[in-house]
RNA sequence: CGGGGCGUAGCGCAGCCCGGUAGCGCGCCUGCUUUGGGAGCAGGAUGUCGGAGGUUCAAAUCCUCCCGCCCCGACCA
């Protein structure tokens, strides 16, 4: 993609799309408008090709557009937004994880694009547009071109120097920012772009909501101290909210961990989707909301480990019991009255981290206890060197690695744990006589039995599509990459930065997940690809057409974003096409309705249809539009 | 990367087990009729059966290797 895209700012949440090659390869390709029927020829004498300029909106007659639908469920696609993307000519894949946007695709992608756009620059964001191609060198900076992993694609150009495509484009404007800006006066500055991603994803799935190659809005802002980020961090959690309630998007925001990005603490937005990756957990009577990964559970009050008497440690034989299930099955105990443990590798060096037997560990969470660049279960020849034994058998009994816990082990006593010794496991361990713990900490997966961190609430969960991300980075970039500015004083410091992203392909596959029925897409008006669609139910004859015609110039002229469907086909596969791409509303030409002298409007969401006369209509529309928006 | 599945016309699929040179539905093209919820009739076009080797008189079908895609897992925006 070259840096060409038509954009700039608008007003209102029109569209760019300015393409004038594309009314000539249609004509030579299709040649004389087949599928406008005869009563269109009549009205249109000369044929709109020659005298009919598109202006602002392009092309918007059915007969012309690229519009591809199609009856049949593709058989790679699992999701509904995925189904329904393709069924409506909106995208197609050209390899894994990576798709074209055709006609119909791309006018939402602009929509959503725009609503950004206008609510980047109301926060006081400036727009730039940054390179995609990015040298090994700004990442060796940063430190993440060892800890990215394998989903930056790297690669060497001809003269053999490290190159890496853009997941994220921290290095890039921190490199900016420190070349340009030296002084207090210049801050704060937050700049955005509108551009490709490149994520070298290890499993893309369902269609363009997990892609590699994906366009994102992303932000960064440059403050001078702490109360200035948090300012900033502010004004795009406002700006965020809005764009995703205009956007018809009902959604959340929930705190999250801050992965490979890095930072001191972020929220992730969240359409709430049954078939979203995430899970989320909120309180049912605070505000509290996080990602299951990132939800805490509060220190236990009672922290008593030495209640009742310690009975004496005794090993029993467990053959073949591996799992806590089959021990529990094995020596009739409970999950709770057994504790795990796993070993980890901590960026190669073996830990320990025990739980209760019925909770799970959260990674997420000991990873970031740790403070590691990379965690993963050990494999079966550091569990051999740490326990003496094979899978299965490990327990915290004389081992000489560091050990820490979860809060769960607080009150157990005499519990079960592997002997280090095949087959065999120990019963009546206590810690503190048997063996110490390091650290207790909050190392595993919230339960619906928890209560809230804060204010001990009930828990409810939900599932959600993570479509926006904001950052507090601090100064984990400034410092690595020295962004430094000089303050009133003459003091040279570190820039306080943050980093915003918004998923816009996401977001567009987020909003069918939300919006869609058995017929197919739902748009909320303010993404919709058109916002009305005047279906001529036959196209062949002369009034039909004419007032067609008619109403289409109108609410062209008021600014409405109208889609003619002049197409010479049967009413049934107009209204089966124009349910398919979800077009809000739907203006119906036919003999039924001209007969009293009204045209009959449908709304896509509620299948309500009302009739009057055009004058009363086409003010109807603009205000149904200018509410939704 | 591990496990599973699939690859046959533009799309959805059958045929493969049991080898004999490819079929169905939708779509597409032509004509006529039809025209308010994916029309009917008649005629028509379309395939290196994912690729390369091998077995065989003969391979979509059996064998080997490779490629691509999808699902589950591991991993992670």
């Amino acid at each position: 993609m070259c840096g060409q895209r038509s954009r700039g700012s608008s007003r209102g949440g029109r569209r760019h799309c300015r393409r004038p090659g594309i009314r000539t390869s249609f004509q030579e390709r299709e040649g004389n408008q087949e599928g406008a029927g005869e009563g269109f020829r009549r009205v249109f004498a000369q044929g709109n090709r020659n005298n009919d300029s598109w202006g602002e909106g392009g092309i918007m007659r059915y007969s012309q557009l690229f519009l591809p639908t199609g009856r049949e469920i593709p058989s790679d696609a699992e999701v509904v937004s995925h189904q329904l993307m393709i069924r409506a000519g909106m995208i197609r894949k050209l390899t894994s994880g990576v798709y074209s946007y055709l006609p119909l695709g791309y006018r939402v992608i602009q929509k959503v694009e725009n609503i950004i756009r206008e609510e980047m620059n109301r926060a006081g964001a400036q727009e730039v547009y940054m390179p995609m191609v990015q040298p090994r060198e700004l990442w060796e900076e940063s430190g993440r071109w060892q800890h990215y992993g394998k989903e930056l694609l790297r690669f060497r150009d001809r003269h053999e120097r490290d190159c890496c495509l853009g997941p994220t484009h921290e290095e890039v404007i921190t490199d900016l920012v420190r070349n340009e800006i030296r002084t207090y006066r210049q801050l704060p500055k937050n700049f955005y772009q509108i551009q490709t991603k490149f994520r070298d994803e290890i499993r893309p799935r369902f269609g363009v909501m997990r892609c590699r190659e994906f366009g994102m809005k992303d932000a960064y802002s440059f403050d001078m101290n702490e109360a200035g980020v948090d300012e900033s961090y502010r004004k795009m959690y406002d700006a965020y909210t809005r764009i995703f309630e205009r956007c018809g998007l009902t959604f959340r925001a929930v705190e999250a961990d801050t992965g490979s990005i890095g930072g001191s603490f972020s929220h992730e937005f969240m359409v709430i989707a049954d078939t979203g990756e995430d899970a989320l957990v909120f309180c049912t009577l605070c505000e509290y909301a996080a990602n299951l990964e990132k939800a805490e559970i509060a220190r236990p009050e009672k922290e008593d480990t030495s209640q009742g008497e310690h009975l004496p440690v005794e090993a029993v034989h467990t053959p073949g019991m591996k799992s806590i299930d089959e021990v529990c099955g094995f020596l009739n105990m409970k999950p709770e009255d057994i504790v795990k443990m796993i070993i980890y590798s901590a960026d190669g060096v073996p830990v320990a981290v025990l739980v209760r037997g019925d909770v799970e560990i959260n990674e997420v969470k000991v990873k970031n206890f740790l403070g590691c660049d990379l965690l993963e279960k050990a494999d079966e020849e550091m569990i051999y060197r740490v326990t003496e034994a094979p899978r299965g058998y490990a327990g915290a009994v004389g081992i000489n690695v560091k050990i820490i816990a979860d809060y769960s082990l607080l009150g157990m006593s005499n519990f079960v744990t592997g002997a280090n010794r095949e087959d065999y496991h120990l019963i009546n361990v206590n810690v503190g006589r048997d063996f110490a713990v390091e650290t207790y900490a909050d190392l595993r997966f919230v339960r619906d039995t928890d209560c809230c961190p804060r204010c001990k609430g009930a828990l409810k969960f939900a599932r959600g599509i993570e479509v926006g991300h904001v950052f507090k980075l601090g100064t984990k970039y400034s410092k690595t990459m020295k962004a430094t500015y000089l303050d009133r004083n003459g003091q040279e410091r570190f820039m306080e930065m943050g980093c915003y992203g918004i998923g816009i392909g996401r977001t567009v596959a987020a909003a069918i997940e939300q919006h869609y029925d058995e017929n197919g897409i739902v748009w909320p008006v303010a993404i919709a690809p058109f916002q009305v669609i005047i279906t001529p139910v036959n196209v062949n004859d002369h009034r039909i057409a004419e007032i067609s015609e008619t109403l289409y110039a109108s609410l062209l002229h008021r600014g409405v974003d109208t889609l003619l469907d002049d197409r010479d086909e049967r009413a049934g596969v107009k209204f089966k096409d124009a349910d398919l791409i979800g077009i809000p509303l739907r203006v119906t030409v036919g003999q039924k309705s001209l007969v009293n002298g009204v045209l009959e409007v449908k709304m896509r969401k509620t299948g309500e249809v009302r009739k009057m006369p055009q004058e009363e209509l086409e003010h109807m529309i603009v205000s149904f539009i200018h509410e939704g928006m």
